[in-house]
DNA sequence: CTCCAGTATCGAACGACGTTCGGTAATCGA
DNA sequence: TCGATTACCGAACGTCGTTCGATACTGGAG
């Protein structure tokens, strides 16, 4: 079983979600198609399982915050941390905190996100939607950044920074009365880093939520 | 064209993305699976079309906000009126400003939400990162809350109240000691309504956005 | 009128997928 | 020794996205 979702994170790691097949990881198992489905009942709840696996990591990695003098400071390393093993794995965002009782380690990283929500002393309705919040803010963010890109930068026919050129190219092409804002705002995108991006949106919602605590 | 598009979304609004299917879409469109293709070369290019198809109307729905004399709100009312649309078509957010080049209102939407950030006179930099997660938060969140329900809850076996109850009973059946921020909130979690819990994050990051502004 | 290049449509066929199922060992307490 | 439990296997089924060659309809050039 912990081969089963070991092998089917390596798949899914070194090539992308639709690399996780049945017949593939059987194939990696060095065993028939059918023996999975002793372990997992659907594909669904091993992509669960899969999600909870990694989260050990994760969990793993975040210990260090929780001491932090800070509360604010302690869930922006958790929420960095869980970025970074998120938007590598796009699939993970779509199976966290799916169906908890496969998912033990997602109810103790919510937990572990709350407990610093917690120490804000905010009435219990607002300690649910920060914690909420915080979570489906990196969550969410990382599917989106993650997703794959276009087939022509797959197959290798594009290199990543002439595809982002022939956007930037369409998005220049633009009337600028029209798009004021993207041209404000083109240079910044042309040389942009994902993470630099969700850093700063993510600090924006802490800095929220500080800002909420302090009332 | 309009008439593939319009019969697609018809078809994953009524029964989800698992429904799309080109042999469904060509039935309901009373023709052959092969005429599809003559529209769009693969499905991901019938998503990235339907995607911006609906988003005609949340252009349409969010233009009342562009003049309103508080950025801020404008905002808010643009970021909800998004919400509403993608939570209950969790595939849109996949598929959003996928490709500009098939999806000029992806482009259009994100470019109305950028002109209200550009009247909070923030750097070039701030400004696409805090449009990127306007847009991100509302999309990722969407996606998050809107996907379907477990299989027992479509197929009808469980009501979605008793489905809840069952996962209200497994995190009580926990130690508080080691869980106390779920057991801290789990009364707020058994009443909660989704658009509620979107609508108090969102509202945390614009409050980020306009102390931000106020500097 | 003839012809042909373009436009639009069709559905059988292909390969890959998730899943099912009947069967086969191996293990082990009674 | 034996029945039951545990673990495993792969052919077969139905569905999916996609391909492809065939078919018709159109409108302008010769």
């Amino acid at each position: 079983m912990e081969a089963v979702l070991t092998e089917a994170v390596a798949l899914l790691d070194v090539a992308g979600e639709p690399a996780l097949t049945f017949r593939a990881l059987a194939a990696r198992l060095g065993g028939g198609v059918g023996s999975i489905y002793w372990y997992v009942e659907s594909k669904d709840e091993l992509l669960d399982r899969a999600a909870d696996h990694v989260l050990a990591d994760v969990l793993e990695d975040t210990e260090k915050f929780v001491d932090d003098p800070d509360p604010i400071a302690a869930l922006r390393g958790i929420g960095r941390t869980l970025y970074d093993a998120a938007v590598d794995r796009p699939w993970l965002g779509r199976y966290f905190m799916r169906n908890t009782e496969f998912q033990p380690n997602s109810l103790r990283l919510y937990e572990r996100v709350g407990g610093q929500v917690l120490r804000l002393h905010l009435k219990p309705r607002e300690s649910f939607h920060a914690a909420s919040a915080v979570v489906g803010f990196v969550v969410g963010l990382a599917a989106d950044m993650g997703q794959e890109p276009p087939e022509e930068v797959v197959s290798g026919a594009l290199d990543r920074g002439q595809f982002m050129k022939r956007v930037v190219d369409q998005w220049r092409g633009l009337d600028p009365a029209e798009y004021p804002f993207l041209h404000t705002i083109i240079d910044e995108f042309e040389g942009h880093d994902d993470a630099d991006q969700f850093r700063a949106g993510f600090d924006l919602l802490l800095d929220g939520l500080r800002r909420q605590a302090a009332r």
